[in-house]
DNA sequence: TCTAACACGC
DNA sequence: GACGTACGTGTTAGAA
């Protein structure tokens, strides 16, 4: 017969496991702001096990109060251990709640540790005959071993958990003693991760050998004259008192007066709307999954009619319910995989809530007869469009020459407005977190890599069901993102900058770059005939052949071969990076030669082989994508490819811009600047006087603050001394630390903190702000922009002191590079719009973070300039004067 | 298919 | 004294 199986959880040792990292993300916090990382390990190392286990009886153990308290009498050992963080505590709470939902058993008791009740509860249970496992982060509980009870105790190896088990052969077989004297060989040898002191100097082979032969610590002192070595003989009497004490720091209460009823702990049903509840408020979408959760009764209030169109009959249907409702929703169906392709599988369409259309363009109805019969719709300013990711349509309408006018809400922006720190925006992740809805997603539908299925091969029954449910979605998640935007005071920066964006970002998608193919071929082979040479010289260099690329084989050439020092070392091994590369320049000749071919190599890579991939055959420009809810910050950030890290630094690799041209002879580029907008906007915000002094007068900012930081007039200031100034202002500017100011300067971590406090000094205002924001992120949970755009701060609550310096370096640091990136949005609107409004041929087909770029037509290209230097320099008015500089050419190297 | 190491921009 | 350091994207090597 089998016998009947208990789990028991030590909830304090799991908790702090996952908490350190065994299981889950680091940092994982819910968009309120609520840390959930340890909620969330923990619930998965329980469920690893429960389902490996299967138990038919389950309960977790918790001393919750502190978990030190039976400590308490030994006063000076108390002292050293660290309490529960503060992340823990807050994350108890939320673990409990999750314990009550899955209806498992929580057992705390007064005056005990969680180490007591399961080692009570396990002898219990054994002597009703059950087969218990014991889940545990603490190898303490070894003493329960037994034939009955089995201990399993979680380890990370390589990022993955594996399990340690323990029965009573395998602790004989292991440690040739009985598991109760376990206790015994740990107070000996103490366990410095938690604290317990021993016996110094004794490690796990002389404690076990001592205990193998004594049996317990107390025989083994009744017994200490005999031992014959001396030291070690000394060793135990000097430390006796911390033996006996770390023996019962470690030991299980067995005898406790504890009887619990068995039968309280059989497994029930979970509570599972209540869970659904739950892990839906923590954003924990995979266990909503996992623990099938997905039809709550939530689903049932969710019901749209979904008509498929096949014919011009139901298109006509649809458009005179539009024309009626002068709005619709609509979710397009193009395929992610290949830019250029950019084909319409299908789309659906809902002009009021609860009904929906769906077309699929394959057989049913053709493509172009469609985008015919919708042109009018489209195109008609007085009908409100709300759709998912609207730039994308914009762009393929745009290539088949329809504008789309109307646009009056996109969802994913809506999204990022609220939230910008989550990684993906799909119309399944807003529902169930705006709606409480579960939604299949055609982005898994669509999978990946290999198992990528475009639309097209899709079973259509599904896909219409699916996809026919998103113009649903979309209403629904409108009025609610709005709501949220008016909540959060984000309606001006929504409506005002982000949603006029879209259709800029995808006018600057649809014209792109125009490259010239003989330059960049012609900078190819400069580069390979430059790296062919240096191949040759570093094979001769390192007496043999090997990758120079794989920094694995380089590393051994470099440190073991030719025996150089090793200044740093990575998880793997050598570290080669640039860093480490310089300060052994001067040690050996093959150095500055790895240098120059890691420049050359990366040239031509990501450079020459990247851009030409990407070149459109038809167009024969580069159509990057620009994404607008990618970054934390508020920045747009560039794809496919990303023209906003192109070489400038180096004149090698600034020739790369000589490639970019303008699309013919009848057309330039106008390269227009902020200067200093972040240090500008830093000084609007902070109000320092001393700072908008400067601007306002004009001065070099960077010479400016040496002058004021080094005591010297400005005048007298040594390019030294400015390039110091200008790496401080930096720092602040992008919030780094005097860890990352010292290395950039080459100066002690010292230094650079004296450099920073002198700014502080200098700047009194900035000071204050630096310190104030950090304040108010704190009781806010959140910082704000210029504009309001937020970024959440979990981090400033971390009792861990780099992850909440962290926080507050990106307190700090985010209003002043957010306000800039709302700046020159708006900047961006208002160039477009003015370009529009004067009917000009010249286009925006460029941002780079303080850099719009305009091809302008060459008889625009005064009144480009104009447009640009006014739009920008009055986007906003602040307390210091924002400055333009604009330049033009014919290509983009002439243009700096 | 994924991660680590590296390097480019603001 | 912690112990790792703004925001991004792309390429290559190498392990699973």
């Amino acid at each position: 017969m089998n016998k009947k199986k208990l789990m028991v959880i030590d909830g304090n040792s799991i908790l702090n496991r996952a908490f350190y990292g065994l299981q889950g993300p680091n940092l994982l916090a819910t968009s309120d702001g609520l840390y959930t990382n340890a909620v969330y390990g923990f619930i998965n190392i329980m469920n690893k096990y429960i389902e490996e286990e299967n138990p038919q009886y389950i309960c977790v153990a918790f001393d919750l109060k502190a978990p030190t308290f039976r400590h308490k009498q030994f006063d000076g050992y108390k002292a050293n251990r660290k309490g529960m963080p503060d992340e823990l505590r807050v994350q108890v709470p939320v673990i409990k709640e999750v314990l009550d939902a899955m209806r498992i058993k929580r057992l705390e008791m007064e005056g005990y540790e969680a180490d007591d009740i399961l080692g009570s509860i396990s002898l219990c249970a054994q002597q009703k005959g059950m087969e218990v496992i014991i889940i545990t982060g603490d190898r303490d509980a070894l003493q329960l071993a037994d034939k009955d009870i089995r201990i399993k105790i979680p380890k990370t190896k390589g990022g993955k958990t594996e399990t340690e088990e323990y029965n009573l052969e395998t602790i004989h077989g292991k440690y040739k003693i009985e598991p109760v004297q376990f206790i015994d060989v740990k107070a000996l040898m103490g366990d410095t991760s938690d604290n317990i002191p021993g016996v110094p100097g004794i490690g796990e082979k002389t404690a076990l050998d001592l205990i193998q032969n004594y049996g317990t610590i107390e025989n083994l002192y009744e017994n200490v004259d005999n031992i014959t070595k001396k030291a070690l003989k000394e060793k135990l009497i000097t430390y006796k008192e911390q033996a006996f004490m770390s023996k019962e720091l470690a030991r299980i209460e067995r005898n406790m007066p504890f009887l619990c009823n068995i039968d309280e702990l059989a497994r029930v049903e979970f509570d599972k709307p209540r869970l659904y509840e739950l892990f839906k408020r923590l954003e924990f979408k995979s266990f909503i999954e996992k623990f099938g959760l997905k039809d709550s009764q939530n689903q049932e209030s969710f019901k749209v009619n979904i008509k498929r169109i096949k014919d011009k009959q139901g298109i006509l249907e649809l458009k005179n319910e539009i024309f009626e409702e002068k709005e619709m929703s609509f979710y397009y169906l193009i395929d992610k995989v290949d830019k250029f392709t950019n084909k319409l599988s299908g789309i659906s369409i809902s002009a009021k809530e609860g009904n929906s259309y769906y077309l699929a363009f394959n057989e049913d109805y053709n493509e172009k007869e469609f985008l015919e019969e919708f042109k009018s719709i489209f195109e008609d300013s007085d009908i409100k469009k709300y759709g998912h990711d609207l730039k994308n349509f914009i762009v393929y309408l745009k290539n088949r020459g329809i504008e789309l006018n109307g646009i009056a809400f996109d969802t994913m922006i809506g999204a990022y407005i609220i939230n910008p720190s989550r990684d993906t925006y799909t119309i399944s992740e807003l529902a169930n977190d705006y709606l409480g809805l579960s939604v299949k997603s055609v982005e898994e539908m669509a999978g990946k890599g290999r198992n990528f299925m475009p639309f097209d091969a899709m079973d259509e029954e599904e896909l219409k069901n699916v996809a026919g449910l998103y113009p649903e979605v979309i209403f629904k998640c409108k009025n609610k993102i709005e709501e949220k935007l008016g909540e959060n005071d984000q309606i001006k920066l929504y409506y005002e900058i982000e949603l006029p964006l879209v259709e800029v970002l995808a006018d600057m998608e649809y014209y792109g770059f125009k490259v010239n193919v003989n330059e960049l071929m012609s900078i190819s082979r400069q580069l390979d005939e430059k790296i062919q040479e240096l191949t040759v010289k570093i094979y001769e260099l390192a007496g043999e052949e090997f990758n120079i690329n794989s920094t694995k084989q380089l590393g051994v050439i470099l440190f073991e071969k030719l025996e150089l020092p090793v200044i740093k070392k990575t998880k793997t091994g050598y570290s080669t990076d640039a860093e480490v590369l310089e300060e052994l320049a001067d040690k050996h000749e093959i150095i500055p030669k790895i240098l120059e071919y890691r420049q050359l190599i990366k040239l031509k890579s990501t450079y020459i082989d990247g851009l030409m991939s990407v070149i459109n055959p038809v167009t024969g420009k580069i159509h990057s994508s620009f994404n607008q809810t990618v970054t934390v910050t508020g920045r747009i950030s560039s794809t496919e490819p990303n023209l906003q890290n192109i070489p400038i630094k180096l004149e090698m690799g600034r020739n790369i811009r000589k490639a970019f041209v303008s699309s013919d002879e009848n057309y330039r580029l106008v390269d227009a600047d902020y200067s200093q907008i972040e240090l500008r906007v830093l000084a609007h915000i902070t109000g320092d006087v001393n700072m908008i002094e400067a601007f306002n007068k004009n001065e070099d900012i960077h010479a400016s603050t040496a002058s004021k930081v080094f005591g010297v007039p400005i005048n007298e200031v040594t390019p030294l001394l400015r390039s110091k100034a200008k790496a401080v202002n930096f720092g602040i500017v992008y919030g780094i630390g005097d860890f990352s100011l010292s290395k950039d300067l080459g100066i002690t971590r010292k230094e650079a903190r004296a450099y920073i406090d002198g700014y502080l000094e200098k700047y009194a205002n900035v000071k204050k702000y630096m310190h104030d924001i950090v304040v108010q992120g704190k009781e806010f949970g959140f910082v704000t922009t210029l504009f309001g755009r937020r970024r959440y701060l979990p981090e400033l609550k971390s009792s861990n002191f780099n992850i909440r310096s962290f926080g507050e370096r990106i307190a700090m640091n985010t209003p002043i590079q957010g306000s800039a990136a709302d700046i020159i949005k708006i900047a961006m609107v208002k160039v477009y719009k003015e370009l529009k409004a004067r009917k000009l041929k010249s286009r925006l087909i460029l941002q780079v973070h303080d850099e719009l770029i305009i091809e302008a037509h060459v008889s625009e290209v005064e009144e480009v300039t104009t447009i640009l230097k006014e739009s920008m320099e009055n986007a906003v008015k602040l307390s210091v004067p924002l400055s333009v500089e604009v330049k033009s050419g014919s290509n983009w190297y002439e243009t700096k």
